[in-house]
Order: C-alpha cells, then sequence, then structure tokens
DNA sequence: TTGAAGAACATACGTTGGTATAGGCGGATG
DNA sequence: CATCCGCCTATACCAACGTATGTTCTTCAA
C-alpha cells in the first residue's frame, strides 16, 4: 500500500538454509527462486548465528548433521534463546529417534535425502503460515507485556484482582485500602494497558499472568 | 473419599495395548503391573473398538502395523471420532515417514522394537500427565458448553456482544431494542451461564465461541 | 383452552463504576 | 532544598449496571 523507496523484494519471506553441502544449498537456492521465494543459505550454524538478526528468517531448513553443532542440538539452542523459528529438517542419515526429537521439539518436517522437490515447498508453506500465526501473536502479546511492563506495583495487584472478577469494594478490603483509592489505581491501569473494555483487559490480564516467566511474584520490591 | 462398594483399582489410570504380536502384550502387561498400573490389550482395532467406551482408556500403545489397519490410519480415525487419547507408537520395521506422520497427528512417542522398557514407561508417564491435563480442560469446556447450550438466541447475541465489551445502551442499539431488554437478557444469560462475574463469563466466552464446530450460527432452533 | 416460555418494554430504586477536583505523605532526583 | 512521582484519601456527581415489579404479545404444547 505505502509505496515508497523500499528495495524490491522486501515481503518475501527469507528462508534460511544451512547445510555443509553448498551445492545442495545452490541448488535449493535455484528451487525457491524459481517459484518466487527468497532464500539465503550458511554452511555452519556459527556463521548463520552471526546474520540471524539481520536476516529475519521466517523458516529454517536445516542439516541434522553439520560441522561445528547437531541440527538437533541446535534447535534447542534456539528455543533456549527464544527464538521461535519453524524448523524444516533434512538429513542424509536420519534415524526414528532423531526424528521422534525433532518433532517433539516442534519441528515442522523432518525429511530425507535425496529430498522431492514437492515435499520441501510444501513443507515450506507450512512452515511460513506457521511463522506468519505466531507472529501475529507474538506482537500483540509483547505490546500487553510493555504495556503491563510500564504499571506499578499497585496498580499490578489491582489489574490481578480486577481480571479475577472482583468488585472494587473487594479489592479494597483485601488490599487494605480505601474504595477511592482502587478506583484510582484501576482507572490508570485501564489507561496504561489501553484497554478499551474490561473483557478487553481480562483476555490481556490471561495472556500476561499466564506466562510463568514474568509472574507478579517478580514485581515485588519495597 | 466415598468408601462405597467400587471395584478395587478405580482410580489406576488404564493403559489400552492395541498389537497382534499377543506375546509382546503378555510382557507389557507384565510390566506395567510391577509399577502398579493397570492395562489391558487388545490384537485388532475392532476389538478394541468394541470395549472402547467402558474401558475409558487413558494411553494407548499402539502397533504401528496390524492385521486390520494400520496404526496411524487408526489415529486418524480416533482423532475423526472426537476421541483424544495420547498414543504411543510400537514398531518393528518403522520408517522417518512414518514417524513424522505420527508425531505430527499428536502421537507421544513412537518406539523400534526391541523396546526398552524405561523409554516405555517414560513414555506412558507423560501419556498418563497428559491425558489427565486434557481431562480437566474437557470437563470445564464441556460444562460451559452445556450451559451455552441452554440460552436462547437473543441471550447469546447479547452475550456475543458482553463478550466483546459493548455497553448495554450500545447493544441495544445494535440489536433494535431497549436498553431494559437488553438488562434482562443479560441478566438471564449470566444466570444460565453461571457466571461469577463478567471477568469469568469472557473467558467461558472465549472458549465456546472460538470453536468452530459450534459457533453461533448452528444453535438457533426456536 | 389454558398455561408455560420467550420476547419486548416501562418505571423506579439501589449499587457499582467512572470522573473531576483537591489534598497529604514519603522517597527519589535534580 | 525543591520538585516530581507514586501512593493514599476524600467529597461529590454522573453514568452504567442490577434488581424488582408489572404489562403486553406471540408461540407452542399439554
Amino acid at each position: 500500500m505505502t509505496s515508497s523507496r523500499t528495495p524490491i523484494e522486501r515481503d518475501t519471506p527469507p528462508i534460511c538454509i544451512i547445510d555443509d553441502d553448498e551445492e545442495l544449498c545452490l541448488s535449493l537456492l535455484n528451487l525457491f527462486r524459481s517459484v518466487g521465494l527468497k532464500a539465503n543459505y550458511w554452511t555452519s550454524t556459527q556463521a548463520f548465528l552471526k546474520a540471524d538478526a539481520s536476516c529475519d528468517p521466517k523458516c529454517l531448513i536445516l542439516d541434522v548433521r553439520l560441522p561445528d553443532s547437531s541440527g538437533l542440538d541446535f534447535q534447542d539452542e534456539l528455543e533456549r534463546m527464544g527464538r521461535d523459528i519453524p524448523i524444516i529438517f533434512i538429513t542424509g542419515h536420519g534415524d526414528i529417534p532423531m526424528t521422534v526429537r525433532a518433532m517433539k521439539a516442534g519441528a515442522v518436517e523432518f525429511l530425507t535425502k535425496p529430498v522431492r522437490e514437492e515435499d520441501l515447498l510444501s513443507a515450506v508453506r507450512a512452515a511460513l503460515a506457521r511463522s506468519k500465526a505466531t507472529e501475529h501473536e507474538a506482537e500483540r502479546f509483547a505490546s500487553v507485556r510493555s504495556h503491563y511492563a510500564s504499571l506499578t506495583s499497585r496498580e499490578r495487584e489491582v489489574l490481578k484482582y480486577v481480571a479475577a472478577g472482583m468488585m472494587n469494594k473487594q479489592i479494597a478490603s483485601r488490599l487494605g485500602l480505601s474504595e477511592i483509592t482502587v478506583k484510582v489505581h484501576r482507572r490508570n491501569m485501564m489507561t496504561k494497558m489501553k484497554a478499551s473494555s474490561l473483557a478487553d483487559l481480562v483476555r490481556m490480564a490471561d495472556s500476561v499472568l499466564a506466562a510463568p516467566d514474568n509472574g507478579p511474584s517478580s514485581g515485588v520490591e519495597s
């Protein structure tokens, strides 16, 4: 819609290939180009990690056996880093335990060499779809989280009880405050959370308070 | 707590084995008995289906190759039937595509013969945990669904708009009603839904209205 | 026919929530 | 030290919500 001077293929989603078989990489690049998909490749996970931030990968095509580390270990590593990238595995010497591990860890597909083009392309399409779905979700979540981060500890408590369905009166007695104070905190909280309604707030609260990595217990100071 | 005359091991979760190798079945039965888990076995999916309702399976141990149908096909069949039972596959002649298919369809584990006892037991424990978690979820959902089913079409509309965060006034104008009428419907709806608060209602609404198989359009009778 | 149930509307009153305005207290920061 | 900010409180008013009670109309079934 906004026809500014942005580089040409900007919204073509980047597919990242990591495989030490450079010949294979090049042929995959050709394959993707032929169907209008933009891809890059690296021959080691280390090389990829250096460019990770800048290339914004939406789909990873990963060899199980790699020079520096196992593709499966790398999958775990990305998980620990909080990077949720859909992964398609390709292997020449795979076995069933490897496959189980990869799929349990959320891989989109696990293909064996020689890879059939149609299989790979449909896997890529699935991966990109998943990436897109996750992205929207993640953006909304990040926005809510940043609003939540701007709350004072009192406002967080009020949010918690409001989301639990308690009345101002009840919240006040629970916190040992007057009702009017609760109203003030509640109002400020609603504004900071940019909640358009109570229903809206409840949904935000559920997504924020469900996350274990930043529960309300971490926000206790004083 | 209620010490009535119910059969002895009532809360031991039933593990169901389907494998045409009867010898294996018997040895697995022994294994499970040795760790205090109750299990049954069948040598075909058809035989299992006849007893399905009565045995209330929490975990299925399924051979991929079966006399009447493929274990993988049976997995799909159960899915179509709406039966969500955690499945552990066991196979003597498995390959990677089979594994991928099974795991994609939600299998807990995919093991190869000969099966190591510790692997199977930890898989069973994972399956039972998942079953338990799903069960609670499903019960809550079923309860909400039954309450929702008791609503009149007007009450469902009001529920929809209330969950969207609209005020009575807005809902009234949207539905071409007076505000008082909306209040009446809203009150009846809250009572029927057994919602203890608006926050509570929003959560129920989200779980009911999110399900595609019974959207608000299907519930029109009168 | 009678009755039950859904739908709609109204008046009235009480409770709860939201807003405005105004002030006091304590810690942090310039 | 002065200032800002978080926190707490208060009075007062209005809007929104909940409840009670009563009436009208239609439909559907015992």
